[in-house]
RNA sequence: GGCCCGUUCGUCUAGUGGUUAGGACUUCAGAUUUUCAUUCUGGCAACAGGGGUUCAAUUCCCCUACGGGCUACCA
């Protein structure tokens, strides 16, 4: 076991957490959990424009419901503390003066309009405009500025902010706990913002001073940011913090289920499957985005999923519990290559898990779903009752959704009947058959399945009829179609009452379709 | 365009300088279940291409192709 690591999920409240954000947070989790080390929660809310209310709670519920809550951050607090960018600006602006006092840093004062016409110019041209060392002496910066005409630049209106001062010529190496040594040419990286004109710090400043300020040994992010962290690795150096860098892996990204790119928030609405752990919804624009949890799935195969996309323990195991996982679990067994989200996987881990519910876990998951579904009858509410279904139910069920749709028969009597079945056999079966099978169910002794597979059974051999013909309409009687639990494991469950209610409403129709 | 990263069955992946290239999902067939699901058995299915290095390359190197990311006063 490594030394305690100190791992930080810094996510930015744009929005909801989608699934490729709860596998970072879950290999930080990981780590720090294996280690023995802490996880923490940075939410990094330096971009006021994007900025979106409820994000942060989002991104907080989501992480509890997988079963990972920081132990430092907005809410549990810490000795890092305060966890909020947008609280911190004291320390990013000491941090900025230090690199300007250090000429590792400048004032730039060059408008978004200037920077973007220089922009289009160079496309049209066929280069990519750059703010570097091969620029910079013709815009308009502190670089050439005599003190005096910099105070007096500073003393005015003009909006500014600062850039990294990027020495060209240099080489970059850093290594990567899963792509290995990764080189960048100083040439190649541009003078970074560091401090907005708003007076906020970009991402790349606020994250170096922080991961520095909150002791971070590891950085796992997403793939994105690989590019950039050569100027992190420049910042760290340009602080003098470059030993104790935390050490970098960046993980592959979740690419669509089909086609090309990274996954999108749109992609669950194109595909029709869940790409949020929870339902999310946009109030602006009032779209809803659809969630694993509202989707019937059940935290520990959401997590089980996403962890084995990009990463396998090099056993072939598949079933992973999350103390099994922080057992498992390594960063050096990272794959390098982008992984398909791919839902049928996901519901098969769902089912797989579903399964090996308890009864009381499988009522106390369904319950909610149930109560949310549209049922008629008390017994979808009726908890006792719920559990009572988990032994018949747990091995036909993707999701807990499909209890109430694909199953609605469990909670209320069928409102039609499979017409083409009823069809095929009804003609093989007599009235005296129907009113053998009544009978039959009205003088069990004893109301179990067994018991009653019995006496049905022999109502059936006593009147002449074929069980090949009438066990299927009892069925259809019970359900409306022929998919379903054993007939009288379910006939057990719905009760000698309901049974016969049901079973008397069915040969009726059944003898009129005659 | 430039820079960086990647490429084993349709998908997630294991793996090795000499293997019948393994598993899982999906799919197909069969058995069990007088239904469905589960379970079991079996089948289809992969080392991107081209050059090297080597007695031997899927494995090491180079090139190409393809895919991905970045290229913002967004993260």
């Amino acid at each position: 076991m490594s030394s305690p690591a100190r791992v930080r999920f810094a996510p930015s409240p744009t929005g909801p957490l989608h699934i490729g954000g709860v596998r970072t947070a879950l290999y930080n989790y990981l780590l720090a959990r294996q280690s023995g080390g802490t996880f923490l929660l940075r939410i990094e809310d330096t971009d006021r424009a994007r900025y979106v209310e409820g994000a942060e709670a989002y991104i907080r519920e989501a992480l509890a419901w997988c079963g990972m809550v920081p132990d430092e951050g907005p809410e549990t607090g810490g000795e890092s503390g305060p966890y909020r960018q947008s609280e911190r600006s004291e320390l990013y602006e000491a941090a900025v003066r230090r690199l300007i006092d250090d000429k590792r840093a400048y004032y730039a004062f060059d408008t978004p309009e200037t920077l973007d016409e220089l922009r289009e110019r160079g496309e049209t041209a066929g280069d990519t405009f750059r703010y570097d060392a091969t620029t910079r002496d013709g815009l308009d910066n502190s670089l050439r500025l005599s003190p005096a005409a910099l105070a007096e630049r500073l003393a005015s209106e003009d909006t500014r902010v600062v850039r990294l001062l990027v020495e060209p010529g240099e080489e970059v190496v850093f290594s990567d706990t899963v792509r290995g040594t990764v080189r960048f040419s100083t040439d190649e990286l541009d003078d970074k913002v560091l401090m907005k004109a708003d007076g906020l710090p970009t991402y790349h400043l606020a994250n170096v001073v922080d991961d520095e300020h909150m002791r971070i040994t590891h950085v796992i992010r997403g793939e994105e940011w690989l590019p950039s962290t050569a100027h992190h690795v420049l910042l760290y150096r340009a602080f003098g913090w470059e030993a104790k860098m935390p050490a970098f892996a960046h993980l592959p990204l979740i690419l669509k289920p089909e086609g090309k790119g990274k996954l999108s928030k749109r992609d669950g609405a194109k595909f029709g499957l869940p790409v949020f752990p929870l339902r999310w919804k946009d109030e602006v624009n009032g779209e809803t985005f659809m969630g694993f949890r509202e989707s019937g799935f059940l935290p520990e195969a959401v997590v089980n999923f996403v962890a084995l996309l990009g990463w396998n323990p090099g056993t072939e195991q598949e079933m992973f519990s999350m103390d099994e996982l922080i057992q498992a679990f390594d960063l050096g067994r990272i794959g390098k290559s982008g992984a398909r989200f791919d839902f049928d996987k996901a519901k098969w881990f769902n089912q797989q898990y579903i399964m090996r519910l308890s009864d009381r876990a499988f009522a106390e998951h369904a319950m909610p779903v149930l109560a949310k579904a549209d049922l008629s009858g008390a017994s979808h509410g009726d908890e006792t009752f719920v559990r009572t279904l988990a032994p018949l139910m747990r091995e036909r069920l993707v999701t807990m959704h499909e209890l109430p749709t694909d199953h609605a028969y469990l909670f209320e009597a069928p409102t039609s009947y499979d017409s083409t079945q009823v069809a095929k056999r009804a003609v093989q079966v007599t009235p005296e058959t129907y009113a053998a099978v009544a009978t039959a169910l009205e003088s069990v002794e004893e109301w179990r399945g067994e018991a009653i597979a019995a006496d049905v059974k022999a109502g059936i051999a006593s009147s002449g009829g074929k069980p090949g013909a009438v066990l299927p309409l009892y069925r259809i009687a019970l359900t409306g179609g022929m998919s379903g639990p054993d007939v009288f494991a379910l006939s057990e469950v719905l009760g000698r009452e309901e049974t016969l209610s049901r079973w008397r409403a069915g040969t009726t129709a059944f003898a009129k379709t005659l």
